[in-house]
DNA sequence: AATTACAATGCATCATTGTTGCGTTTAATA
DNA sequence: TATTAAACGCAACAATGATGCATTGTAATT
């Protein structure tokens, strides 16, 4: 993503472009995968804690990012499909992490993701599996 | 569940029956449904925090609780199905939380879950919703 | 019932992350 | 360029994760 288009993203959230937030957001861009916070940390330089974790935090809020957590308490962070706004998040797709190498993948659904369950109103559903991935499934 | 099925369900485990952990499954047991960390702490007396930890730890490798992570990083924590083991837990269900009462329970599923990615080796599938419960949907 | 082995505890210690308040700085607009 | 609200950067604190190590307690044996 050109700095221009992502300075025209932050624009339609009503956010400012700063410093950090363009380099977060080329960072994720450029890298096109799923990052864990780490590598976030690791890519940045001369940053502050606190601006990166609000600086996360509104991205999540404003649907420019979306946050994935695994059961070892490591977050990872993904850019947003198109379709998500300030408003809502919509994903259709399931979180893979490989136990070997550790990588995490969004996994598109061809179809919406539907669940039902008798007497309640499911508002979100959030799919995480775990195994190998292509890569190390050879 | 009586402190004496509480003291097999160790043995079976390879698991001293200490203080901790007979409180603690008893309370489990008690609240019969998916307590959050913060639950566990304010029903246990005279703790160590560190023993605590360790114990969550110790049950959930040896298939007696699991553990559930939702999006604000807070811990919820159940007692396994009889048919988990120290090797492997066996869930089939979902894991709902309220976004009123912020209640989580399971909900088994009918069905083994089964998810198929081309090329990936799925082991785990853990799927997690939310919206409203029973009682908060009437 | 006393002994023994080792699993488990409790304490110290440190790291990481989450969270908020507040004064200062900066981006965007007029 | 001046203005203003948003965003930053720092301080400060809480919660949790994680490990080492000496001490204690459980469970099996004698």
């Amino acid at each position: 993503m050109a700095a221009t288009s992502i300075k025209k993203l932050l624009k339609t959230r009503n956010l400012k472009a700063t410093e950090l937030r363009m380099a977060l957001l080329e960072i994720m861009s450029n890298l096109g995968k799923v990052v864990s916070y780490q590598e976030i940390q690791n890519s940045l330089t001369n940053f502050d804690r606190i601006t990166l974790y609000r600086t996360l935090n509104t991205f999540i809020k404003r649907g420019i990012l979306h946050k994935i957590i695994f059961e070892d308490h490591q977050s990872f962070y993904a850019l947003c499909s198109i379709d998500c706004t300030t408003d809502r998040h919509q994903h259709q797709h399931v979180h893979f992490q490989c136990n070997q190498c550790k990588e995490v993948s969004c996994l598109e659904a061809k179809e919406p993701i539907q669940l039902a369950i008798s007497n309640h109103f499911v508002d979100e559903i959030e799919i995480t599996a775990s195994g190998l991935c292509q890569e190390c499934n050879k």
